[in-house]
DNA sequence: ACACGGATGAAATAAGCGTTTGAATCGAGC
DNA sequence: GCTCGATTCAAACGCTTATTTCATCCGTGT
């Protein structure tokens, strides 16, 4: 079907994820886009519309390429426990941001701090369902406390500091990771970051239930 | 002394840290700046030379507005205990966020994302000692160990939320945090974030020392 | 051989942008 | 009252960008 959707279709589609994952949406030019994909300047508009098109497939292509690069799940599977499923999430997401298919991050970072609304439609459908499994395994974790709130909070202490890896990767290279490969960086910010989140999530469960039931047990333990 | 920098002059650059924090340095023009300041279009290149300068004139401005909103240490100050200390700049850090003067976050943010490299020299100068300030904090917490990596890692599980915060507030509108006041919000997000980074931070720190301090003596002291 | 539709090429178009220009305006000082 | 510097104004310039246009190429079916 689809085998040979023209062999500069996806030639300028791959230069398109790199221009916007570099440069976001307003900075990036056709030009240059078409340059790198060794194609004419028309090949954009031919191909896929418009500028804007180009953008959402752009998403959509670096989307997929990160989900089969590093499984959401961190391959661990819905049956294992909250606490390793955890540290599976918090696995994928340190590969989203270090490994090597990093585009989507990068789009995404420059879609969120500057929204051309044109992926809203299709953020809908791929990252929330992300986001709700880190919510699920959050909330397994805090118990069956209903703040739905604290869910979230504890959701973002867990996902930011991993959309942060993405900027400080460019911006601070003179960090102690110089020796060490790649993948060894990621282990060990991954097992840091689990650790951190798990006993973060503790503590604010700890806290919710003494809250929950007050006065009387001021026993705090420990 | 500076009390009569010309009128239109403020409004220019008032409105223009409105543009550059709703849009960034690309995306906001002159035009539009220069049209809610109810100035000339030619005010901004005489005023200020060049749109280039008016932006970094625009981060100085909002920097200083913020740092006069939410002083760093959450009011704190410098002989209270460490744990103390955190949650002054946790109270800090989100006030940034979620307070009215959230302008030099939110071009932070787009600079973070689409760096232009103008702001690069003058945030040397104003956000790294705020870094430093919190790193100070996180190493005093965990302890005498060396690691530059691990006191990086927890400094940026404990910003990063708080950064997250800006981006959440404009999308999450539907959270629950409807009733309640700004303030109320703010001072829970201040507790959760802070028993969360507290437990995080002690984690690490358990872990550190059980590595160091092994049964076998691995003795890999770098 | 030939015509036809998909794909590519180079140049032209049109719109938006920051910046410049030069005249008009205003306010203070000798 | 006049001048001079500082400021404001409207118009125009020069540049970049996405998009369009139309000619050209190439493979395929008859």
């Amino acid at each position: 079907m689809d085998a040979k959707p023209s062999d500069t279709r996806t030639r300028v589609l791959e230069a398109a994820c790199a221009a916007f994952a570099e440069k976001g949406f307003r900075d990036a030019t056709v030009a240059e886009i078409c340059r790198t994909a060794k194609a004419n300047i028309a090949a954009v508009n031919y191909h896929f519309g418009s500028k804007e098109n180009l953008y959402v497939e752009a998403w959509r292509h670096s989307h997929r390429a990160m989900l089969a690069a590093a499984p959401p799940d961190g391959g661990v599977g819905p049956d294992a426990p909250a606490t390793e499923r955890l540290r599976g999430r918090i696995r994928a997401l340190v590969q989203a941001a270090l490994g090597a298919e990093d585009t989507a991050y990068r789009i995404m970072s420059h879609e969120m701090a500057n929204p051309t609304g044109l992926l809203r439609p299709v953020f809908r459908e791929s990252i929330r369902p992300l986001r709700q499994l880190t919510e699920r395994i959050v909330r397994e974790l805090l118990g069956e406390h209903d703040g739905e709130q604290t869910v979230w909070l504890c959701a973002t202490c867990v996902t930011a500091p991993c959309l942060h890896l993405l900027r400080a990767r460019r911006e601070h290279r003179h960090l102690k990771w110089n020796g060490r490969s790649e993948e060894e960086v990621s282990k060990e910010m991954e097992q840091h970051l689990t650790t951190f989140a798990l006993a973060g999530i503790e503590a604010v469960r700890r806290e919710l239930s003494r809250a929950k039931a007050p006065a009387g047990a001021q026993g705090d333990k420990r």
